[in-house]
DNA sequence: TCCATAGTTCAATAGTTATTTAACTATTAT
DNA sequence: ATAATAGTTAAATAACTATTGAACTATGGA
């Protein structure tokens, strides 16, 4: 567990970087929407690309913290993290 | 002048692409805090880059829609886009 | 007309990102 | 122990992005 020290914008970047792409943008409204949390499959099922290629984004979004998951059994479980989007995004979920 | 049709995703990956950079960041923020139109020129002189450069930037925020640019003279001016922001991020600006 | 100012465009380059395939680890069930 | 399920990692590759310097266009002033 490193420690990350990077300053506000650089957190913008890593955040809209992370939204600037389809499935990442397709990933974060599932969430939203169903409004609980899923599982990686669940969620990959309906974007269609590989699993390996899904594990590439969600690292994506999880890097930037607008995702959390926890492991349950062989599953990961993944929610979106609000409080995140609040401070740097106000409203945005709303507009998708 | 050719029209463009992209849907609302799209949009929102131009827009998250174009506020995925320092530079740019920088741009929106002395935008938004000088509240008036600026001169590309103005605003470049404080950004430590060419002028190349700046032209680059302008040209990525323009085409995500998020300022307007009008012509005065040998100057530009530029103004931030309120109603796209309103759109696909409102209340971002009170953010930076 | 000639010069200066304000921006754009082009080509080159270095670095980053998205995608695929294949091989890997971890957990659960038989 | 073996097999199935769920996800990660690594290497390769193609496409895209940011930056620079030089050459260019357009406008305004001496």
């Amino acid at each position: 567990m490193t420690i990350e020290l990077i300053n506000e914008d650089e957190m913008r970047v890593k955040i809209f970087k992370a939204l600037a792409d389809p499935t990442r943008l397709e990933i974060i409204r599932m969430l939203y929407q169903n409004n609980k949390e899923m599982t990686f499959g669940g969620v990959g099922d309906k974007c269609q690309t590989s699993k390996a290629n899904i594990s590439y984004h969600f690292r994506a979004l999880r890097e930037a913290h607008l995702i959390k998951v926890r492991k349950e059994a062989q599953s990961k479980l993944v929610s979106l993290n609000f409080p995140i989007f609040e401070q740097y995004l106000p409203s945005f979920l709303d507009t998708l």
